[in-house]
DNA sequence: CGCACGATGCTCT
DNA sequence: GAGCATCGTGCGC
């Protein structure tokens, strides 16, 4: 039987809440390329009041996504080249949202490995294909447009994003953002205990972590 | 293995 | 004009 798919009440509910309950849950991403998708396994919340976050200073034309409804995708371009994948949460006007770092791929694994080939043909093992923030937005073939998108609407213009409700609860734990100047103490990042997470180059865990289940 | 660096397109000051 | 919620490569040990 096919799981239930998250729904706005779930979304609506605070980003650190969705961040861990994200966990173990499956995204899927569709559109006339095909669908893909995979478990996400690691997560981090950003909320108004941490500097950390591109709320922090308030609404502006780039994070506006954030200030929608809960179920609101957030997608941004990083550094001039990646894009990077969040969900809003809480309600509408609350600039919160959950950036998605890493899932272990389930779905459509041709398409991500061919949106993730090299320039010299090669490929990435299975397990890194949406393994950090920018491969992740990658592999899935999501795009600046995609931005705004409703992800609890039936249809959205082209692309539908939708995450299932997971059956149990993984074994978890958190630690510290990753990458950032601001708000790197608060331990706002959860991910599945056993997954690599963190891009392959960066140090294992990403700094000192605290179990949760 | 670790560290340094460049790419590249914005947004916001 | 500075600064990114990043990633791959290239180099040294």
């Amino acid at each position: 039987m096919a799981a239930r798919a998250w729904t706005r009440a779930l979304f609506r509910r605070g980003a650190a809440r969705v961040a861990q309950e994200l966990l173990g849950c499956t995204l899927l991403v569709e559109d006339e390329r095909g669908l893909r998708g995979g478990t996400v396994v690691e997560t981090e919340a950003y909320l108004q009041d941490d500097p950390g976050s591109h709320s922090f200073r308030g609404r502006t034309a780039r994070n506006a996504s954030m200030w929608e409804d809960g179920g609101t995708l957030y997608v941004y371009r990083i550094y001039g080249v990646h894009l990077c994948a969040n969900l809003a949460t809480g309600r509408e006007g609350s600039g919160e949202a959950v950036l998605l770092r890493a899932l272990r791929p389930t779905h459509g694994l041709e398409f991500l490995r061919e949106r993730r080939r090299r320039a010299d043909g090669s490929v990435p093992r299975d397990e890194d294909l949406c393994r950090g923030p920018g491969n992740l937005a990658r592999a899935l073939g999501l795009e600046a447009g995609h931005d705004g998108l409703d992800v609890c609407a039936r249809t959205s213009g082209g692309l539908r994003v939708r995450v299932l409700q997971r059956r149990a609860a993984p074994a978890t734990a958190r630690g510290p953002r990753i990458g950032l100047a601001q708000g790197a103490d608060l331990p706002l990042r959860w991910f599945v205990r056993g997954e690599r997470c963190v891009s392959a180059h960066r140090r294992e865990g990403g700094g000192p972590t605290v179990q949760t289940a």
